[in-house]
DNA sequence: TAGATTGTTAATCGATTAACAATC
DNA sequence: TAGATTGTTAATCGATTAACAATC
């Protein structure tokens, strides 16, 4: 078997950005854009931008640029987010809260189906338009659903134990929220949110000697 | 002048890991620990620890190992939160509520000095504790608070602007959260958080041709 | 056609990993 | 001292940038 081109990371993240800045330009009307236009509005340097689209095939049209409606359908398609991509998310405190209200979450075709807390004070009562249901339900409830990615909203000191807990439900996409590190079998896919992070490289910078050079 | 070694971003995000696992460490009344067990706890690989470590000088003793206490105090120093670091917060909505309330910020020494939105409903009335400010008073807030971090929690279409307004009011760190590119000069530091870009590199790993190889 | 812009290769850059002499 | 573990150098790895022939 060739092993297939494996594709960087920092790839995949910046296919986001160029999403985002597709779904922008159709609702403008724009029929085309260059990888030069790419940089202008992403900061994304041009030649990245070519290279990046490289390791899915061809995109574009030499002398032209790229036709925005079908890039866009195929970078969705890359990241499977063409139909809507089912996510359950555990914790409903504030973060919680915030993730199921965010518009951008739908606007990418993510779909949080359910939410779960621990917490009775919480179990059975609503979050926006979703009902929190016990997190001990969450296989039997995920049977349905069948998402493959969780969103873990809780507290640093919970966070393995659910993310093992999701697991068994089924999930192998594990967006964790809460600072701290989840120790995971091999075929488990954990992402990191952590702008305490960002905050500290930003903070480091804030020093006397520092001039952002 | 003798060029100082720039220090690469990951080795000052893994710093804020370190961080982090320094205080649950002497909290537990720990007193040394070794590069070895710094891998255990928190899956960065014991040479880049050491690694990251040397481009501030020396920590640790050979055959023992580092000392948390003093360890923990000097990347507070290198952080700048070894004294409360103060910062501005922009948008008071879901995401700015779970900011402001979220005790992380307050344990890494990240000061949340205040509030501001533009919506008149919301200004005046309080945010936890916080009173939320007009945004028309940035500058003359600033000029008290001295803030060099500014924290934006506003939608993707106000973040460039705001940006801009933070800029004009002395702040010249920026941890952006809406998913869009801000273009700034470049003695502006920005960072941005952005989730979205993360769930994509999950959701592009739920391929079916994939097995996380 | 001439001008513009792609896709791809090669060169550069920078970060991670491995190895080991120095040190406690 | 002998064993353990550091700090640092060198080797590896992978991502970014630049250049350009191919193409519209």
């Amino acid at each position: 078997m060739p092993s297939p081109p494996k594709v960087p990371i920092p790839t995949l993240e910046r296919l986001a950005t160029y999403m985002r800045m597709l779904v922008e330009l159709s609702s403008n009307g724009s029929a085309t854009i260059s990888s030069a236009e790419v940089e202008v509005c992403t900061g994304v340097d041009a030649s990245q931008f070519r290279k990046d689209l490289s390791y899915f095939g061809m995109f574009g049209k030499p002398g032209v640029g790229y036709d925005v409606a079908s890039l866009q359908r195929k970078i969705a398609r890359i990241l499977r987010i063409d139909s809507p991509q089912p996510v359950v998310l555990i914790g409903a405190g504030n973060l919680g809260a915030a993730l199921v209200g965010y518009p951008g979450m739908a606007e990418h075709n993510f779909e949080i189906r359910a939410v779960f807390d621990n917490n009775f004070a919480k179990i059975g009562r609503k979050l926006w338009d979703t009902e929190i249901l016990d997190i001990n339900d969450l296989e039997s409830v995920n049977r349905e659903i069948g998402a493959r990615i969780a969103i873990l909203a809780v507290p640093s000191s919970a966070a393995q134990e659910v993310a093992e807990h999701c697991v068994r439900a089924g999930m192998d996409l594990i967006l964790n929220f809460a600072p701290t590190h989840i120790k995971m079998a091999a075929n488990i896919f954990v992402r990191d949110v952590s702008f305490l992070q960002e905050l500290a490289v930003l903070s480091f910078h804030a020093g006397p000697s520092d001039d952002h050079s």
